[in-house]
Parts: structure tokens; sequence; C-alpha cells
DNA sequence: GGGAGGTCACTTTTT
DNA sequence: GTGACCTCCC
């Protein structure tokens, strides 16, 4: 890496450190970027020494202040566009960066490689120093679904039952310790007790030495591998630190206790100390040593305070954020992180954003009494300026069809109003955000019965389809032949007789030799191991892939990839297929090798899908968006309706079962987060019943609902029309008589609801029979028991008491036991090329599968033996034992 | 080795 | 209700 001569100041053109001041103090009058924003977030902006905290409300104009701060920032010349860190979450945030700084500084923004996202950053400087960390620097960068079928292999070498202990269990917890900044000899020993009886720790450090092996990392690793690195190389350390001048962070809420420690290390200046002291002498430090008692995450809670030694020049650092909208602590995010700030970064500016430029006042001040609820905050007052607009509408709804019915009417009649008065609602600005993905098929059936036009946003990920990640597979064993992982996916893709027993045997080889499946495969394939067929198939695929990648270096990789898929027989295994969604599938496939076009080389694209796991595929046409709470953040529409506000549903049930209060104003913020994405209009929408894993339940309004301000609010009947099938389709009567029995039911929400509406349309407890075209079967309702008597046939029943699932665990164990016993044999040291003949021609040898026979002739690690009963074979010395 | 049928679990999601 | 995964049997 010639990265050093990068670090050399190199004459700036226009403004040099001196000039910077200069600009300064004469830029004051006539910044015409600055004249724009208000005086919170000029101060903002203008801010520039110290760590500073914009705490930006929702719709407040936080990208706006990070953008021009950058601005700023290079205007005055205080720093290099290449001596700015820019980071973000996602990469759809760190592209809208790029462009919006862009649209203000001009090209400028091509000289600034430091803006990112946190992985893509930790990847650049890793890929710099991967020595350090034994990695090599064209590290594989895994995903989930290669971390999980690692973890399996290893359970399976430890024979743990993977029912009882599943891989993915293993996974999340890795990815829990990695997140809190834990490698594995900081793992507090009674959390590593909690997995297989005290095997976590060691399997969390079989896994990154497997993945050392592998020259793989996996997400995590980006910033706990940058960490380990600046930890044990301050010199490495010291020349970020020298480098960054200022650092910007968006979205701090929702960093994890890895990032912070990355922002923490970079944002220091330490003198070069002795290695290991990447801090400077602080006490309490959790260095590589891990000598710090009682760790609870890798943030150095003991001696917190003693860390920040004040004295230590702080450096420019800027973190955006709003506790508010905190809503991915089941992922890792600390809001503690900004919760804290200030303690953490000593005489840190707070700056509040409060002016709203997005939502009406109704609408903002139902999201802002909502979330003054939680006690967990830092506290902000959200204001507009804005006409006050409609109230917050909240709709009660017999069951979830009709809630979706009622929605697609209001969404139809929304288009008819604007149209009476000559204008449009576009669909694209109409949102429909949900708390669970199951929530979207029911619109998703409405609005295709009513041809209304929608799209569903993040559903599943192009780049995790099984075909793409197939295609990329053959693509990754091209270009990395020690991709073992990526080798297992596709060796028996399509079906070419490759089965359980080859690739175990292809595994015993490999790892007896020590070298990657690929490798291990192309031996076998040259002997007579293998029956005839898989040795056949083998050869063949072997054969190819080595054509390939002697193809790789003349053919543009976008057309490799045709021949690949095609020769591979890949292609053709989805043309023969008789699914529904074959021709999808080979839809997407020619979008890759679309989408492959857009790069340099095959690896630049490699790299830029394992980080980037989205691709851009404009739609033109309007839509209604539908996607989850989650993937609203940082969104606006002019309507949102916000459907399935029941307790259980919204706040989750789990999630109170999980994280308890924490838990409950994390769901509170996620309501947040949905009332301020509107605009014009918030309508929030409540079903009494609803089928949930295929099962009917009846459910209460959420407490958030009455956590609403009523004076913002106005209760309404559900859009009727359809059917006359409204509120009122069933008499006061049933309701009564479902309450009689319902009375454990007594909640301010469910209570309200019920005055408010004089006739709510839900018995608790009640069960009604429901059919689909709204007729109610009124069965017998003497109690729960007969109930569940009478659900029998019915489509309608609550879960059954006892929990009914018999769980016939453990009954399975030992998995596959292999026949033999892997002995590594320190001796073997067969690299790729192997040159080290174990056998002599002439010796006596046996071989397990054909019995006694000489060594006729050896060729590397393959023996060409007479065998007395199975005649003369070709086989790998490893295969084979002296007699 | 591969297809057919049974069992289980099931919030949110980025990189 | 449904998809993913596992097991059994050919």
């Amino acid at each position: 890496m010639a990265e050093p001569k990068r670090y050399t100041p190199a004459p700036v053109s226009p403004a040099p450190a001196a000039g910077g001041i200069a600009a300064r103090a004469m830029g004051q009058r006539a910044l015409p970027y600055l004249a724009d924003l208000n005086p919170e977030q000029r101060e903002a902006v203008e801010t520039l020494d110290g760590p500073v905290l914009v705490l930006a409300g929702a719709g407040t104009g936080k990208t706006r202040v990070l953008t021009t701060r950058i601005a700023h920032i290079l205007n005055l010349g205080r720093a290099r566009p290449q001596e700015i860190l820019s980071v973000t979450f996602t990469n759809k945030a760190a592209r809208e960066m790029k462009e919006r700084v862009g649209r203000m500084v001009g090209s400028v923004v091509e000289g600034m490689p430091w803006m990112g996202t946190f992985h893509s950053i930790g990847v650049k400087i890793l890929r710099r120093h991967a020595e350090l960390v034994g990695l090599k620097s064209d590290f594989t960068i895994l995903d989930v679904d290669d971390q999980i079928r690692l973890m399996k292999q290893l359970l399976e070498a430890e024979k743990l039952d993977d029912k009882r202990w599943p891989a993915r269990m293993l996974a999340m917890l890795i990815d829990g310790w990695k997140n809190r900044g834990l490698t594995p000899d900081l793992v507090p020993a009674g959390e590593a007790a909690s997995f297989a009886n005290g095997k976590g720790k060691k399997l969390y450090a079989a896994y990154q030495e497997r993945l050392k092996t592998l020259n793989a990392a996996d997400f995590g690793d980006l910033l706990l591998e940058c960490i380990r690195l600046f930890r044990q190389n301050p010199d490495v350390l010291r020349q970020y630190q020298q480098r960054f001048k200022f650092i910007l962070v968006d979205e701090y809420q929702d960093t994890n206790v890895a990032q912070y420690l990355w922002l923490r290390l970079l944002s220091q200046n330490t003198q070069v100390s002795s290695p290991g002291r990447a801090e400077g002498a602080s006490p309490g430090d959790p260095d590589q040593d891990g000598t710090v008692p009682a760790i609870r995450d890798g943030r150095d809670k003991p001696g917190h305070d003693s860390l920040v030694v004040a004295e230590r020049e702080q450096k420019n650092i800027c973190c955006v954020g709003d506790d508010d909208q905190s809503i991915y602590g089941w992922r890792g995010a600390e809001v503690d992180n900004i919760l804290r700030f200030d303690h953490d970064f000593p005489g840190a500016k707070i700056i509040k954003l409060e002016r709203n430029y997005r939502s009406t006042g109704h609408i903002l001040a139902a999201a802002s009494h909502l979330i003054a609820h939680n006690e967990g905050r830092l506290g902000k007052t959200l204001r507009t300026e804005d006409v006050v607009g409609e109230k917050v509408q909240v709709t009660g709804a017999w069951d979830s069809e009709e809630e979706a019915r009622s929605i697609g009417e209001e969404i139809e009649q929304l288009q008819r109003d604007a149209r009476d008065e000559g204008q449009d609602h576009p669909l694209d600005e109409i949102a429909i955000l949900v708390r669970a993905s199951f929530q979207m098929r029911e619109f998703e059936d409405r609005f295709i019965q009513l041809g209304l036009n929608y799209r569903v946003i993040g559903g599943p990920r192009f780049y995790e389809r099984a075909e793409i990640r197939d295609a990329l597979a053959y693509l990754r064993v091209i270009a990395q032949p020690a991709d073992d992982l990526a080798f297992e996916r596709i060796v028996n893709v399509p079906k070419r007789g490759l089965g359980d027993a080859a690739v175990q045997m292809l595994h015993d080889h490999a790892r007896k030799q020590r070298m990657p499946l690929a490798a291990a495969a192309a031996m076998i394939a040259a002997t007579d191991e293998m029956k005839p067929k898989p040795r056949l198939a083998l050869r063949e695929l072997m054969g190819n892939f080595e054509r390939w990648r002697k193809q790789k270096d003349t053919l543009p990789h976008a057309e490799l990839a045709e021949i690949v898929l095609d020769e591979s027989g890949y292609t053709e295994m989805w043309q023969k297929d008789r699914s529904a969604d074959a021709a999808g599938r080979l839809e997407n496939l020619k979008e890759l090798v679309r989408s492959m076009q857009e790069f340099e080389n095959l690896q630049g694209f490699l790299e830029h899908i394992s980080l980037v796991m989205d691709v851009d595929r404009g739609e033109q046409e309007q839509a209604v968006n539908i996607m989850t709470l989650h993937s609203a953040k940082g969104l606006e529409f002019d309507t949102v309706f916000l459907p399935g506000w029941e307790e259980g549903l919204f706040p989750h049930q789990r999630s109170l079962d999980e994280s308890g209060r924490n838990g409950l104003e994390e769901e509170r913020r996620l309501a947040h987060v949905g009332i301020t994405r509107a605009r014009k209009r918030a309508r929030i929408y409540f079903a009494s019943n609803r089928r949930i894993h295929g099962l009917w339940s009846t459910n209460i309004p959420s407490r958030f609902l009455d956590e609403l301000p009523e004076a913002h609010v106005e209760v309404k009947e559900p859009a009727g029309g359809t059917g006359g099938f409204g509120m009122s389709g069933y008499g006061p009567s049933r309701f009564d008589e479902a309450q009689s029995f319902g009375s454990t039911y007594t909640t301010p929400g469910w209570q309200r609801a019920q005055s408010r509406k004089g006739k709510g349309g839900f018995s608790e407890n009640g069960q009604p029979r429901y059919v689909p075209d709204g007729v109610f079967d009124d069965v017998d309702q003497s109690g729960p028991e007969d109930m569940d008597a009478a659900r029998g046939g019915g489509r309608s029943s609550s879960p059954p008491p006892g929990g009914g699932r018999s769980a016939a665990a453990g009954r399975r164990e030992g998995v596959n036991a292999r026949p033999k016993p892997v002995t590594i044999d320190g001796e073997l040291i067969a690299k790729s090329t192997g040159a080290t003949a174990l056998f002599a021609v002439g010796e006596r040898v046996f071989h397990q599968k054909f019995g006694n026979g000489n060594v006729v002739a050896v060729d590397g690690n393959k023996l060409t033996i007479a065998f007395d009963k199975a005649g003369e074979k070709r086989v790998v010395d490893s295969f084979v034992e002296r007699v």
C-alpha cells in the first residue's frame, strides 16, 4: 500500500493552512449558503472546533446541517477534502450526502475518499494494513449466510446438536459481542457460558481463527479488527488521527459500542507511546491485554471518567442524531452513546434543532405528546410555523381486512379530492408504514384488487436472493480460489452428483492437506479416489473453473459471468425449473450481469456487492409505498397511513417481553418516527381482529393511542362503502355480550376506544366466528372452553391454552459421526503445489478402498499405485498409509 | 443423491 | 398460512 506517501501534506492549491484562517476572517459576511440557515442550524455549521453534538429532531434539517458544515470547512480551507472523515450508516445516506455536498462544492467532493459508511471506511483502512491483523489485503467479506454456514461447520466439529444450539443463535451471539467491541479474549466469562455449556467463547475464537485461514472478515470485523489494529499499532492510529482534521457522524443515536470506540480512537490525539497503549496511559483501558475487570462491553465503563483526559486535545468531531429516533437497539445500537455524549467528549457543545420544516401543527403536536411519555430522552420540543392542518385521524376497523379496505378507499378518495381541486396527490407521496412485514400482504392483496399501483420497499434484497448468491459464488471462486464457502455453495448447484459424501471427502482432504477446498477438489479430481460418476463431474467442474480463470483476464467480466452461468449449467437449471418464480430468477440473473457492467473489473464488483447490498433499479411509475416503520426512517410523505396500532403488534409483544420498559420506549420512538414521516396527513388504524400465523386473534387498541393528545386527534369510522360492513355491522348487544366476559380488559385504551366509538367493533374474548364476506356466524359464546370446542372446524381461534407445541426436540443427536477421526498431521504441510512427496516408488501402502498395493509413480501429492486387487489407480497420498 | 412429505417457528434490518 | 429446513425413503 502506498499509503504513507499520500500522507505527505501536498501543497494545496487555493487555500493552504494559513489562508484558511484568512478566509475565515473575511468569509463571515458573504457566505451565501449560511444565509439560508436558521440560527441553530447556523451555529451547528459554524461551531467547527471541539466536539459538537447536534440534536436534530425529525424534519429539522439534519442532513442540511451536515452537508453545509462540510462545505463550510472546505470553503474556509480548514481542511482539505481528504482530511474530512464523514460517516453514515447506510449506503443510501452516504450517496445522498455525497450528492448534496457535491451540489455545494462541485467536483471537490470527488476528492473525499473518507465519506462513506462505517463499514466501507473500515474496509478501506483494514485493507491497507491487513497484514497487521492477520489478513491479506484482498480478504473476502462474508455476509450473514456465509457466517452461518461457517459456524455450522464449527458446531459440527464440536459435535454439538444443531437443534439445541443452532448456528443462527451462535451467529447472533457473536454478532452481539462484536457490536459491543468484544474480541474473544474480552468476552465476559458469564456470557460465554450461556452457549453450549460454556463453549461460546471457544467457538468465537475458533470462528475468528477460521476467518483468518479463509482470509475473510465478517461485517463486525470490519470495525472490530480496525479497533484492534488501532490499539495494537499506535503509529498507524496516529496517522489517521492526524489525517482526519474533522470528523462528522450521521445518525449518531444508531451507533453501537464498536462504532463508538472506533470514533473515539480516531477523534483523539494520541502521543506515540509504548505499543499496546494506543489510547494513552489510561489505567482502565481495555486493551488487548484484557486486564480490565468486569467488562460488560468493549467500552471502558469502569474507568471511563479517568480515561477522558481533559488535557488531551479533542478532535473536531461533530455527531448528528436524534435520541427520539433511536429504533435499532435490538441490533446493538446504544442510545446511551448519544445520551452521554458530553460525558464522552468533554467540553462538547450541544446544539438542539427544534424547528420542524416538515409537518403541520397537529401532526407535530401528536408526535411530540406521544414521545414525551418516554423517560430516557434528552428532551426536545419540536415546533413548526406551518399551518395546523388536519388532525391526526384514528380509525378502528373490525379486522385487518377492513383496515386494508378502508385505507384503499381513502387513497382513492384522496386522489379524487385532489383531482376535484385540479391538483394531484401523487401516489409516491403516500406511504403505508407497518410494524411487521406480514402486515404488508393484506395491503398488497387489496391494492391488486383495486388496481392501485404500489411498491414494497425493503423486501428481500436483490443480492440476498438465492440465484444471485449462487451466481456470485461462482464468480467468487474464480476471483478467490481460497473462498471455500463460495465453493461449497455451488459445488453441487446445479445438481451434478456431488452430494454430501463427495463434499465430505473434499473437506477431509482439504483439512488434512491444509489447503482450500477448491484446491483439494482439483487434486482429487485428478485421481481415482471418487467413484466414476462424481469423479467425472468434479473433473468437469474443476476444468471449467480452470478455463474461466484464464478467461477472466481476457474477457470483460460481465461477459465472463454470462459464460460461467451458461457453461456451468446454472442458467439451464432455472430454465428447466417449472416453479412460478423461475422466470423472475432468470430475469434477476440478467439484471446481475447488466449491473456488472458498471464496474471496472470483477474485483471491484465483488467488493461493491459485499458492502452495498442494494441495487438501484430506477422505478418511474407512481406507486403507493408500503414499508416497515424501520425502513421509513429518514423518509417523508404527504400522507402516511399507520395501520396495526394494537397491543401485541405495536408495541410488539416480543419487544416488551424481551426488553421491558426499554423495549416499550423503543416502540414508542418507532411510533414517533412513524407519525413524523407525515407532512400533511397522518392516519392511524387499529383492527380488533387480525390473523396472525394463520389464527385469528382479537386485540385491544394500542396504548400509544391513549398517549395521543385529544386536541390533535380525530376519531373516525372506517371508510364505509363496500358492503356496508363497518363498525356498525353488528349490534350493540353482541358487543355487550362480548364485554361481559372480556372483563379483564379494562385498560384505558380499551375503555376509551369503547366510549368514543359508542359501538366498538371489537370483542375481546368473544371470538366471533368471522367469515370473510363479512357475515358473522354467531356461535355459542358461553365461554372460552366452548369456544375452543366450537373452533374445531372454524377459522377463528385463539392460541391453545397450553401453548400446544409438543417439542420432541432432543431425540436426535450425534450429527453425521464421521467414520475416520481426522488426525491433522503436523508434518503434512502440503502447500498448494505440495512438492514434498511422502512416499517413494516401490513402497508398500494400504488404501481404505483399494486395499494393499505398491507405489509405482509419484507426482507431487498424487501417487500411482498398483493395487493387488484393484489394479493401477491414481490416488492422493493422504489417503494411503504405509504398511 | 434426490424428491416428497412432515415439522417448526414466525418483529424490526444494515453493513 | 407459509416458507425453510430436516428426514425419510426410493
